[in-house]
DNA sequence: GTTGACCTTCCCATGATGGGAAGGTTTATA
DNA sequence: TATAAACCTTCCCATCATGGGAAGGTCAAC
């Protein structure tokens, strides 16, 4: 029956204890930035690992358990999948990383990112061409609707 | 037993006919370029009206069913969702309809995408800046890994 | 009359996230 | 001390658009 923790008070204000060394997933959470179910579930796909338990299945977090999964937070952030994320958390913690692996990495998704903006540009350039061929009033001859029942388009 | 559409071969090559007037599902995906798959997904949540069947079940496509699905998947390739294709085809059905309908619904969609670019321009420009911070060479400092486990990002 | 291409339905998976139920634990309060 | 409120647990389901694959029926051609 390791009880731990009973020292951290409940509902503390807003201004947060920063102190506090043991604490529920209720507080991880807020002080991460990351909801009490994706902790949840990035544990159960091994993102995360496994804080320990109190004797009756609480979790128990560490200010290090916050750290890191603010960690992830800032990486979902900036767009990288969960599997990348794995890789950016075993380089950290990897003293003897190579700082080219994580540049690699990054600019690996910056490509990524770049692709999608361009597939995202690419619909907002023919839908602003279409849109401004329309008159938008009450007539029902619309150069959208035409152009999406066109056989071929472009 | 209204068996239909024994005329329409199998197996035609690649060159398609132009004129067959029904046809089985795989015809279908082929000429409107969406997959069986979604176009039998697309029935069943009533995005697609039900073709006809034939006695023993097979589903039976006219060339205005084809129409109807290269219409669906042109707005798809527009990034359009299904619940706003929905809203497209029944303008698009309408004779009645006022373009300007047509327009407003385009114009959301284009702020829509216009919103995705910027978060994914934003990524971008944090990830540029932190990766031409990075050395990228043999030794493990790495301001990227700094970023993500900084305690206050942006 | 068998083969092979085609069709059917049904279930499962993706990726990241959340909703909500059912039920146990802890703390505050009357 | 009893109870309510807040918190925690696990488990299942839903999203959105798409596809994989199994089990089994149909059809045309050789």
């Amino acid at each position: 029956m390791n009880r731990v923790n009973a020292s951290v008070t409940r509902r503390e204000s807003a201004a947060d204890l920063t102190d506090g060394q043991r604490m529920n997933i209720g507080q991880a959470s807020k002080r991460s930035g990351v909801s009490a179910k994706m902790i949840r579930h990035y544990e159960s796909i091994g993102l995360f690992e496994a804080a320990a338990r109190t004797g009756s299945g609480y979790r128990v977090f560490t200010s290090a358990d916050v750290h890191t999964l603010r960690f992830i937070r800032h990486a979902r952030d900036l767009g990288f999948t969960v599997d990348e994320i794995r890789h950016l958390v075993a380089l950290w913690r990897d003293e003897s990383r190579a700082s080219a692996d994580v540049k690699a990495l990054a600019t690996r998704h910056i490509a990524d990112l770049e692709g999608r903006i361009e597939q995202l540009q690419g619909m907002v350039r023919t839908l602003k061409h279409l849109a401004d061929c329309c008159e938008g009033d009450h007539r029902p001859d619309c150069p959208i609707l035409d152009d999406l029942a066109s056989p071929h388009r472009r």
